[in-house]
DNA sequence: GATAATTACGCCTTGCGTAACGATG
DNA sequence: CATCGTTACGCAAGGCGTAATTATC
């Protein structure tokens, strides 16, 4: 223990040579030269002070000495082998891990992952989430760049909502999003039918908190006021810290909902849900593909990477 | 098993940062200073295209990757510690294994080796034998050269009686030897008193055969031959091939054996064996200290080698 | 401001290849 | 004489140190 190892490329030439009898295919596995084994295991047998092979016809025999030493020197340098093997089944290179909140992976990411998955039968994708916790974490960017630092080396690939300010990370905005409010076909008619947005005064409004959360403004506040429509009570009606519980609330005719359109696109192209107002908001924020620095340059990750991009440009 | 490991140094100052949790630790330990551990984390990390360390705070934190990827890591390099810990328990700094043929252990070695002791309570020593299957091996320097060869690597030192032409070895002559007709003192009365080398001819011929083994003639035709005594049949009686049991007949009154006096020293002092002519004829082959290179340098090795060469000055 | 980690730069050791040599069946 | 291991020599890269820098409490 507390004695410093031999040079660790002395004992893996002896380990391999032991195992194979032979400086040849030890050298062959090592894809060195033979002498450079040689080499080797006269520096090991040297710094041990103790003889390993016995030089002896055609090839080598272990000495006494050897034959204590390797068995658990393979078994060393098997667990080695074991512990790389494993990261490369759960991280390898054809193992590509991503992460996103949940209303992307739902709303925007599944509808489409079948084209990557096709398009690249040997990938294996993995995708996980994480429920914010907001309560716990600091309002706007501050908090933001830590969930993302936290989290972002778990997985090869993070899709986020936030402004992009990740030091030492690689970046790619994903797409901007745009802000509207939407609502269930039904409100369009019956008592109160929105005709335009100063009808909006008659509805429940239903609050995706993320525009508080990430930018400041919330976003009926940001909508409305490009709409130009004013006096109209935003505190009112209940709060949403996440997109899906917000968008689920409008599909129920609970109210109008303004939040990102990009998200409800299947939601609009089923019409659970419509856009009652051609009016739009482009937010500051958007979602950016970030992976670190290691990450970033896989094979793997950057196909996919690539693949996000055009599916955002074609879609 | 079909990819190569990362670099070594790289896994272990990983597997070092991530058992302390800190590089600074980790750089202690190894003897290196952070900026080396640093470099070489990052080095793993972008070979293993994963993140393994959060930097965080005072220190550093696992990933999930680091955490998969650890566990086996330690294992791993705990057996290489250990494999090298039972090569030190086995031939270590303070171990000396001794290897010399049985008559030079119990009639020469052993009687001294308590001073050895004495002096260095700290080194283990360790005898061992091995009994030479004469048979099976060539006879003259061949034989005796293969039979050092098979054998001085299992062990630190050996001491073995031939002409130290041993290539690749160190060796250091211990003491030459010389061949004197010895017997019972019961010999030396009774009806064929033992008064001049020619009364040898109404006596039994007792003959350790390693003269004929190690330098082709006998020990009684070389001594005869220097005292001048013809006429003697040295064809008579029975052989040894090891010097032990020649001399234990003689201790039992079966006859005469010419071997090596500095062999019956304690025989002599005792009076169990008597030398009954002053002539002494000195041996071509002598004991001689051999070690393998590596071993050679030990320090251990060195102290015994000048005791035994001390030793065999003094008495 | 203190501690720990990272980066930049340069040195020097280490590991390796080529090629000639040695041993052995 | 064919094969495998060793030796000699020299190059190139990897590993490391020093010192300045960054980050976080």
């Amino acid at each position: 223990m507390s004695h410093p190892l031999p040079p660790l490329t002395a004992l893996r030439a002896f380990e391999s040579a032991a195992r194979h009898r032979s400086l040849k295919k030890a050298a062959e596995e090592l894809n060195v030269t033979p002498a450079a084994v040689s080499h080797q295991i006269q520096i090991l047998e040297d710094m041990l002070g103790v003889r390993l092979f016995r030089r002896v016809h055609r090839g080598i025999e272990l000495t006494a000495s050897a034959e204590i030493f390797f068995p658990k020197l393979e078994e060393g340098f098997d667990c080695l082998r074991q512990a790389v093997g494993r990261l490369r089944d759960h991280r390898g290179a054809d193992v590509l891990e991503v992460g996103a909140p949940p209303s992307f992976i739902s709303n925007w990411l599944m509808p489409r992952l079948h084209r990557f998955v096709t398009a690249f039968p040997d990938i294996d994708v993995r995708v996980s989430t994480r429920v914010r916790q907001f309560p716990r974490l600091p309002r706007g960017p501050r908090g933001d760049v830590a969930s993302v630092m936290g989290w972002v080396d778990e997985v090869d690939v993070l899709v986020v909502f936030g402004n992009g300010g990740y030091p030492g990370m690689r970046v790619d905005q994903l797409m901007p999003l745009t802000v509207t409010p939407l609502c269930s076909p039904a409100l369009l008619e019956g008592d109160n039918p929105l005709r335009q947005p100063d009808d909006l005064r008659r509805h429940v409004l239903l609050h995706d908190d993320r525009g508080v959360l990430y930018e400041g403004p919330s976003f009926w506040d940001m909508w409305l006021e490009k709409a130009g429509v004013t006096g109209i009570d935003t505190s009112r009606g209940p709060h949403f810290w996440h997109s899906i519980p917000a968008m689920e609330a409008a599909v129920a005719c609970k109210g109008v909902v303004a939040t990102t359109k990009e998200l409800a696109r299947l939601d609009l192209a089923t019409g659970r849900l419509v856009a009652p107002f051609p009016l739009e908001v482009r937010l500051a924020s958007s979602y950016h593909i970030v992976s670190n620095e290691p990450a970033s340059k896989r094979e793997v990750v950057r196909l996919f990477r690539d693949w996000l991009g055009k599916e955002a440009r074609t879609a």
